[in-house]
DNA sequence: GTGACCACGC
DNA sequence: GACGTACGTGGTCACA
């Protein structure tokens, strides 16, 4: 463990104290602003305390010291305010963001052992002053840390200043030599200096006119302010002259104000500053609760995938079940269905635990795979569950003949929504985020990698009973806070059921035809083979063409193309370049069907054909949903929803998916246009909604619009570059994005989506609008009330900002499409049900259904699904949906 | 194992 | 004027 201990003195030399002094509110303020406003689960902004934390380690770190103190300012008025009361005047309030976090500062420094300290009507700087000239008489070292170049003249032979530059990365330390180099004056001289040029930040006026150069001038001249006053008659310049003699006295006091007091009536010592190293665990709990994962490594904490030590764990009393009864299976009740991480298709249940008002048990998963009590407990849709990933629950066991019904909550998802950005599959990163530490995560306790395994079961159960008793702690907290956020709704109406529906469907699964998959391999194969050797006779030298590297060596160098794009490790080879150079050589063509075929073949012919059931010949995808930004869901292992379907090579992989049933289809429902009529909807854009309400082509009526021609005026090239622009409008991409999309310039990207914004006024309205909200709520919300928290929208980074305001305006859309369809889902399960439909949903592809349906369905279904799909959700505008059926996915297009 | 690069979908 | 620009998943290469 790394602790901080005040090293030995070298060879028994005993060497001067060390002491550091801090500005404390300099530095809070320097990482402030140096910081995106980042903020813990709690919503609490940490950006100052983080800054100032790592500030503060590495200046334990690199100076060593035996003593610090940490100096602040002491309310608002000073000894200073009696010579001059607009001190400090016109000052911008200290934002609430940052004073908000000076509590948690004074809470860190106490946890570091490090002695701070406040005096009334005094700053932080006359504190600082004071005890660094008593350190000094004492022969102390002294370093003196603030992003104040005011306290430059505390600088003498034992005192050095050290400033923070640019945010606070970087820092940089004067010394005597340092202040001569920098200023040409004494130290001392800072404060003439000041004197004659003032300071706007603390309102001290100086004299009018004169700017750091001419000070320093006058300074090194005369010596002080002083004696340029009294040597007036000397200064070169009639203007300086009339100036000068003007505001003597204004010069005398702004001198007076920026001199820092060595003799504030402090009641601290120097002793009351030593400093002996801290303890971690002062520090870890502070450090867990305001989210500092990353610097608990670096005072010796674990990173989250270590296995919480003996000594931090309370223990956990929990029973081994021996049989199942109603102590045991009571409601409500936290369960665990432990499953080793990854995939939970077919996978063999490690046991199960369940935490309720009756205590604490671990039951071996045989027990209660077989038990009648258990599946009839587990399948009663009264007997209330809470449950950490539902899907996964609900899928393991469902491979064991039990439904699982009645979950009421689920820790994942609840997290989820509540922060989107600090979501996760694993139980204890999202217990630690809620203050609960006593759990270990996943990799611990299974390893990682090559070194997986299941653990032996007394780890195991003790896992799992800690994860479920971490859900039990959990569960009320976390409900209220969806309450609280009017987010209730949306958990326990949308989210919990459609858990359930994600569940059947990848149970489901969808039957692929091996075979043509098989058969598309082989060709596909030839092909490549047939294209590397015509590609390698043109470059005249066999490579490895899926090389990036090798591949601009060959082209770039060997066949002198010209090099379009560079990457940071070499020559861009990416679709846009190679097209640019298509004309120049015909090994570019082939290089690019190569690159078409090889995707399609590694990717999709054998990536498929990896995980195909080879029982069912069934591919059973996952969909994850607590992990997407924006609320949609995602798709892994593999992914079904990023199938071809652009280019007709790639489209052909959809033929191998059909129907697991002899003569039935496949059903393919898709929304059209779905988020511009969120946008429309949201906007409550006249132009726009009235393009859907008379069931116009949006593309075509935007070009209509931007480019303010007829109908039948609409080139397809206008057309091309409306679509581009609503496509950017949907995804929040940038001029820059657009450009590239379009292949235009930067300016006339920007332009087109000026003019767009004016044809759509109410368009830009709502963007310029959900900003500001964002701004002020910190937030945006979906039309059901699902939040992506943007705290990077106040940043002082121009793209960091750009990019927030971007997604500010996208998120709503993209996020109300998500909503929409997930809803349409939930229903339409319910309906298929209610209906006694053997039709079964197989497939979400963001805004697309697929399903496989028998063929006397067909006719109901192409009623119900757009029925159904379409009233989902009621917006100002109609939803569309376009519905197409054949035997294969290929066909239902 | 990890990062860079590339490519597929919405 | 620079900054480095939708979100995902997954394959391959080349490095350690």
């Amino acid at each position: 463990m790394v602790q901080y201990k005040q090293k030995n003195r070298s060879g028994g030399i005993i060497l001067a104290n060390k002491l550091v002094l801090i500005d404390g509110n300099s530095i809070a303020y320097r990482a402030f602003f140096a910081l995106p406003l980042l903020n813990n689960d709690k919503g609490v902004y940490t950006n100052a305390v983080y800054g100032f934390t790592t500030m503060l380690l590495r200046i334990l770190e690199d100076e060593k010291p035996s003593h610090v103190l940490v100096a602040f300012d002491a309310g608002k008025t000073t000894f200073r305010h009696k010579t001059f009361e607009e001190y400090k005047g016109g000052r911008q309030k200290t934002p609430s963001e940052l004073s908000e976090q000076f509590p948690l500062i004074r809470q860190l420094l106490d946890g570091f052992g490090i002695k701070r300290y406040e005096l009334e009507s005094y700053e932080a700087d006359d504190i600082i002053g004071t005890l660094s000239k008593q350190a000094a008489e004492g022969d102390w070292v002294v370093n003196v840390y603030t992003g104040d170049k005011d306290l430059l003249q505390l600088v003498t032979e034992n005192v050095k200043v050290t400033l923070t530059r640019k945010g606070i990365s970087e820092v940089e330390a004067y010394d005597l030599k340092q202040v001569e180099e920098r200023y040409g004056l004494t130290p001392h001289q800072i404060i003439d200096m000041k004197g004659l040029m003032g300071d706007p930040s603390d309102n001290i006026p100086g004299v009018p006119g004169v700017g750091e150069k001419t000070a320093i001038k006058l300074i090194k001249q005369f010596g002080s302010l002083e004696q340029t006053l009294d040597s007036i008659d000397q200064v070169s310049g009639a203007k300086l002259k009339e100036k000068l003699s003007e505001n003597k006295e204004q010069a005398l006091m702004s001198k007076e104000l920026a001199t820092i007091t060595h003799e504030a009536p402090i009641e601290v010592s120097l002793e009351d500053s030593v400093y002996k190293g801290y303890e971690p665990e002062q520090l870890l709990p502070l450090f867990k609760d305001l989210g500092f994962n990353s610097l608990l490594e670096r005072i010796g904490g674990d990173t989250g995938q270590e296995m919480v030590s003996e000594e931090e764990k309370e223990t956990i009393e929990f029973e081994e079940a021996k049989a199942l009864n109603d102590k045991i299976l009571s409601s409500p009740a936290a369960l665990i269905v432990e499953t080793t991480p990854e995939t939970y298709h077919r996978a063999p249940v490690n046991g199960l635990a369940i935490v309720n008002e009756n205590g604490k048990f671990y039951i071996p998963g045989d027990l209660a795979l077989s038990s009648p009590e258990f599946k009839k407990w587990a399948e009663d849709e009264s007997k209330e569950k809470y449950v950490f990933d539902a899907k996964r629950a609900y899928v393991a066991l469902d491979w064991n003949d039990i439904s699982l019904q009645g979950v009421k909550f689920d820790l994942m998802i609840a997290s989820y929504l509540l922060n989107p950005s600090d979501s996760g599959d694993d139980v204890a990163v999202i217990a630690k985020r809620y203050g609960i530490h006593d759990t270990d995560g996943e990799e611990a306790v299974y390893g990682k990698g090559a070194k997986r395994k299941v653990p032996e079961i007394s780890v195991l159960s003790e896992h799992m009973v800690r994860k479920a008793n971490s859900i039990y702690v959990l569960q009320e907290k976390l409900t209220n806070e969806l309450k609280k956020n009017e987010q209730y709704e949306l958990f326990a109406d949308l989210e919990l059921p459609l858990s359930l529906v994600l569940g059947e469907m990848e149970t489901t699964g969808v039957k692929v035809d091996v075979g043509r998959l098989q058969a598309m391999g082989r060709e596909l194969t030839e092909q490549l083979n047939a294209l590397e050797a015509e590609i390698h006779e043109l470059a005249g030298v066999a490579f490895n063409i899926n090389s990036p590297k090798q591949l601009g060596e060959i082209l770039f160098e060997k066949l002198n193309l010209p090099p379009i794009k560079k990457t940071k490790t070499g020559y861009s080879t990416s679709v846009d370049v190679l097209e640019k150079l298509e004309g120049k050589h015909e090994i570019i063509r082939k290089i690019l069907v190569y690159r078409q075929l090889g995707k399609l073949s590694s990717t999709y012919i054998e990536g498929l054909l990896k995980v195909v059931d080879q029982q069912t010949d069934k591919i059973h995808t996952r969909f994850n949903q607590a992990l997407t930004q924006t609320g949609r869901l995602s798709s892994t292992e593999p992914n079904l929803q990023n199938i071809p379907i652009r280019l007709e090579a790639g489209r052909k992989i959809r033929q191998a998916f059909v129907p697991s049933t002899p003569g039935w289809k496949i059903l393919s429902a898709d929304y059209s246009q779905i988020e511009l009529r969120v946008l429309a909807h949201i906007s409550q854009d006249d132009n726009l909604m009235e393009a859907f309400k008379k069931e116009m082509d949006v593309h075509t009526k935007t070009a209509m619009d931007v480019f303010h021609v007829e109908m039948e005026d609409v080139t397809s090239q206008m057309r091309r570059h409306a679509k581009a622009v609503n496509f950017g409008i949907v995804y929040g991409i940038s001029d820059y994005g657009l450009s590239q999309s379009l292949n235009i310039t930067r300016k006339e990207a920007g332009e087109f989506i000026e003019q767009y914004l004016k044809t759509f006024p109410g368009v830009k309205e709502y963007m310029e609008s959900i900003v500001r909200q964002a701004k002020q709520d910190g937030y945006v919300s979906t039309l059901m009330n699902r939040r992506r928290y943007l705290p990077e929208i106040t940043s002082r980074n121009f793209n960091l900002r750009s990019f927030a305001e971007r997604t500010a305006m996208n998120t709503p859309i993209q996020g109300t499409a998500a909503d929409i369809i997930k809803k349409a889902m939930v229903e339409m399960e319910r309906v298929l049900k209610e209906e006694k439909l053997e039709a079964l949903m197989l497939l979400q592809v963001h805004d697309e259904l697929i399903f496989e349906v028998p063929e006397h369905e067909i006719e109901k279904l192409s009623q119900l699904v757009p029925q159904v799909m379409e009233s989902a959700l009621g917006l100002d505008v109609p939803l569309k949906v376009d519905l197409n059926h054949g035997d294969t996915w290929y066909d239902a297009k």
